[in-house]
RNA sequence: GGAACUAUAGCUCAGUUGGUUAGAGUGCUUCGUUGACAUCGAAGAGGUCACUGGUUCGAGUCCAGUUAGUUCCACCA
């Protein structure tokens, strides 16, 4: 836009969003430094995996949070934005063995843990930057200096020191037990990292034989019938009469002819199935826990990788599903199937390859919750951490309430590996925060690390303090922790949230963040999730090719509330590339209006135009600013567009136009061009966060004072420019204009040629409107323009229309349909009528009178006044109509 | 089995502490091209605010229940 002359009518986003990120870059504006003393404003960025490609999600968050910073940073505060990203431990795992698969036809075990590990930190470098750039193209402005990721250098000693130090209170412990096992992925998962989805199957009816006793049988139900050759026990409850003379008694398994006990334990639903439940310790979490009261043995049937074992007997080697079948065929065979029935349940998928998990015994790491929980609880429920909306607060709580250990060890071999050492002389174990070389036990140099990896999610949760320097106590730390803003999806509030809350107040003994905001997902335009799966994803680079990064920031923000999901229409994004375009005619009028601007030059006294838009400006100002204080990102740009379009376009500029182009009035054009482009540049300011490219371009058009936009004062209202009374009169004027257009458009009376109209006008209004005559004449079409008072004759042979304090008469006696003219008038005289009922039955309520507030009444009160008025003069013309016929 | 969210114009959604004539965008109908913009302007039609009851002078807004849809949590075989 800078030649003036040729500026193209329809705005290129292309053409200006690459200049001015690069010149943003240049001279440092996204950079921060610690200035102790200074207002700190401070955010980590969630990190994207390495493997990641922006997606609309991203698109969000980032707009979400590159709108506070810049904010923040215009208001003057010193605003950190930290950015890096994740080695996501499985994820990036899984996807260089798939191009290793494809590219070598090796899998990661034909090279070897450190190959392989080295050929994953080079697919690092290749590709872990594409997000990040991806992320410029939206406009994103963190300080890229600082980009941190969760595998460098410092963040793996703030993972080293965490897992030490949690280890040395006792906190972090290795343990036996029933976890989740993908038998895809080969590793342990954590309970959030399963996706339980209900599935229909069936409920398979098994008799067991009781040893001893010919004819009598035990009959189970089973979901899993593939277990039982690992059933080591059948349970009963202890209070079920049915059963009571079977406890203690022996069955025969079928198929397998091993002998299992029956025992009692109240954990038995005597409703569910047939009330006896077989026991299966190394293959359900229950039966597990059931096994360790009652001291059962645990008999591994199921392999880690799927498979049936050689204690299936005559199914080992089988996949588990195909065991499934098998075992249900012969115990049909057999007769021992008794029934069948349909039966939905939870079945647990594996949240990265979808197989369903299988629950596995195994030696894993994990994490003792218990004692880590209650600050993290309580810096929620006191308040020094704020959930915004509010309800995910009971959200997170509730679940922190019912945590588990968390399991923190995978098999697998990308990621932080387990800071842990064992001696093969004397057998201890040691967790060091160097690496070892020799036990510290015995002093031997025959020691191995452990095998195992940490779970990604234990590195992101020191994400606000790792970025920061901890575990130094650095002048950034001092600064920016607590960080003020953290945003994130609903969807990794456990994953994520939870784990920083928890991590941040037992290493920082203080809150990692003082808000939470939450967003919802971005969804297609029915409403479904986007997914690889679905093909229905929108890549946001595609929408940034075709319609600019300020078009998808603005329609990704505005539209919906805090919280909520939202959907994708192409719809709402061509609006919103008109918004843009129209912000763009709009500063092109202004600059091809500009010639000659001085902005000493003296000035005539405001007119009510102006001092109308500056006020409204004002008001503006104040609620934006206030919209953004609340997190209502949303409502905040819906003020500006409103501010923009329906109120500087449609009325302001259209008025100003006779000034602006009259250049023999020096002063009163300067006054113009003054008043435009001081409210053109404060919009551009307050739409600057939402839409930074198209409003840095303009603000460099205009008369402006930074020398980037981006480093602007935010505007703060002018008191003394608020006036109420420049409001009225304009307001007064523009329904009168409002009202002129809709009798013309009506009756369709002379479209483009000027007509004649008289104006009966309140005496409190009659002087602004006589001074301000010339816009009811330039935007009503009205060449000769009467005004009289109120009570003076009213023409006759005229349409009429009735506005606050006004009554406007269009004389169009040839063009009056008097029977369609008398139908539009009853029909309002209805409308006001029934209002005026309500208006009337308030204030003849004594408890209305009583009670309600004394500006509230006096409302009610102008408000019967003004539709009796009303009533009466449209009465009045109706009457008149009725003698023409 | 718990819990949350959603229900407002044909469609997508706003509507902050209860006090409006219930709004916007889009779609639809009619009209409009000479100096910002047809990615535009003007005008119009279109809603019993899911249902039932309650609190209140007053409810789209608060409370209880019902229905429908979405989602999260939960170890019942």
């Amino acid at each position: 836009m800078t030649e003036e002359h040729n500026i193209p009518k329809v705005y290129d986003p292309a053409s200006v969003e690459k200049k001015w990120y690069e010149f943003w870059e240049k001279n440092r504006y996204f950079h921060a430094e610690a200035e102790p003393g200074k207002k700190p404003f401070s955010i980590v960025i969630p990190p994207p995996n390495i493997t990641g490609k922006l997606h609309m999600g991203h698109a969000l968050d980032n707009t979400l949070q590159d709108i506070l910073i810049r904010w923040h940073r215009m208001m003057g505060d010193n605003t950190l934005w930290m950015p890096g990203y994740d080695h996501a431990g499985l994820a990036t795992q899984i996807k260089v063995e798939e191009v290793l698969k494809k590219e070598e036809g090796k899998t990661r075990f034909d090279l070897g843990r450190d190959e392989f590990v080295k050929r994953v930190w080079e697919w690092k470098e290749e590709y872990g930057d594409r997000i990040i750039n991806q992320l410029k193209c939206l406009g994103i402005s963190c300080d890229w200096e600082r980009k941190r990721f969760t595998m460098d250098e410092g963040c793996s000693r703030a993972v080293r020191e965490v897992f030490v130090s949690l280890y040395e209170k006792g906190l972090i412990y290795k343990g036996t037990r029933i976890t989740n096992w993908c038998v895809n992925c080969h590793t342990a998962l954590s309970d959030i990292e399963v996706e339980h989805e209900d599935t229909p199957g069936h409920l398979w009816y098994v008799r067991y034989p009781v040893v001893g006793e010919e004819d009598t049988y035990l009959t189970i139900a089973t979901t899993r019938p593939e277990t039982i050759p690992g059933d080591t026990a059948v349970a009963v409850n202890p209070e079920d009469e049915r059963y009571a003379k079977l406890i203690g008694k022996t069955l025969r398994l079928p198929i397998l002819n091993r002998e299992i006990p029956v025992i009692a334990d109240s954990y038995v639903d005597t409703k569910f199935g047939t009330g006896a439940v077989k026991i299966t310790p190394s293959h359900d979490p229950n039966d597990y826990e059931m096994g360790l009261r009652h001291n059962l043995p645990e008999i591994v049937v199921i392999g880690k990788d799927g498979v049936m074992t050689e204690e299936a007997g005559p199914f080992a080697g089988m996949e588990r599903y195909e065991c499934r079948k098998q075992i249900v065929a012969r115990l049909k065979e057999e007769g021992y199937l008794v029934k069948i029935e349909e039966h939905s349940h939870a079945v647990g998928h594996c949240q990265r390859c979808h197989n369903i998990v299988e629950p596995l015994v195994s030696t894993q790491w994990f994490v003792k919750m218990q004692p880590l929980v209650k600050a993290a609880v309580d810096c929620v429920t006191d308040g020094r951490t704020q959930f915004v909306p509010e309800r995910f607060t009971k959200n997170y709580t509730g679940w922190m309430e019912n945590i588990h250990d968390w399991c923190i060890s995978r098999q697998i071999w990308w990621g932080h590996r387990i800071p842990v050492w064992y001696c093969d002389d004397c057998g201890e174990m040691s967790a060091s925060r160097t690496d070892l070389e020799k036990c510290p036990h015995c002093g031997s140099t025959h020691i191995h690390q452990d095998e195992d990896a940490l779970d990604t999610w234990f590195s992101s949760a020191l994400w606000p303090f790792s970025t920061m320097g901890w575990p130094d106590n650095t002048d950034l730390l001092k600064q920016f922790y607590p960080t003020s803003v953290l945003v994130t999806g609903y969807d990794i509030i456990f994953f994520w949230v939870a784990r920083m809350l928890i991590m941040g107040m037992e290493f920082m003994k203080d809150i990692p963040f003082e808000k939470v905001f939450i967003h919802g997902l971005v969804r297609d335009s029915q409403g479904r999730k986007m997914s690889k799966s679905l093909g229905n994803g929108i890549d946001p680079l595609e929408v940034i090719d075709k319609y600019g990064a300020d078009t998808l920031r603005f329609m990704l923000i505005t539209g919906n509330t805090p919280g909520n999901d939202m959907r994708f229409y192409w719809e709402r994004v061509e609006g919103t590339r008109n918004f843009a375009n129209k912000i763009w005619n709009a500063s092109r009028f202004a600059l091809m209006n500009m010639e000659g601007y001085d902005k000493d030059a003296e000035l005539a006294p405001y007119t009510l135009a102006d001092k109308w838009i500056l006020s409204r400006l004002q008001d503006t100002v104040k609620d934006v600013t206030g919209l953004l204080e609340r997190f209502e990102l949303g409502e905040a740009g819906r003020a500006i567009y409103d501010f923009i379009w329906s109120e500087v376009c449609d009325w302001y500029i259209e008025i100003a136009k006779p000034r602006l182009y009259n250049k023999e009035a020096a002063a009163e054009r300067a006054t113009a061009q003054h008043v435009l482009a001081t409210v053109l540049v404060s919009a551009m300011k307050l739409l600057h966060p939402y839409m930074p490219f198209i409003t840095e371009e303009i603000y460099q058009c205009l008369p402006h004072e930074a020398e980037s936009i981006m480093i602007s004062k935010w505007p703060v209202a002018d008191e003394s420019l608020i006036d109420p009374e420049a409001e009225r009169g304009m307001n007064a004027i523009m329904d009168s204009i409002k009202a002129i257009r809709n009798m013309r458009a009506e009756v369709n009376a002379n479209p483009g040629k000027k007509i004649p109209a008289v104006l009966l006008v309140a005496d409190d209004l009659r002087e602004v409107v006589a001074a301000n005559d010339s816009y009811i004449k330039l935007l009503g079409g009205i060449d000769n323009l009467e005004l009289r008072a109120m009570d003076a004759e009213k023409p006759e042979n005229a349409m009429a229309a009735v506005v606050t304090g006004i009554e406007v008469y269009l004389p169009l006696a040839g063009l009056i349909d008097v029977e369609k003219e008398t139908q539009r008038l009853s029909k309002e005289l209805a409308t006001m009528e029934k209002d005026l009922q309500r208006v009337s039955g308030k204030l003849n309520n004594a408890g209305f009178l009583a009670k309600a507030p004394e500006d509230v009444i006096a409302k009610e009160r102008a408000k019967s006044e003004e539709l009796t008025g009303k009533i009466e003069a449209v009465k009045k013309r109706m009457a008149y109509l009725a003698e023409l016929k």
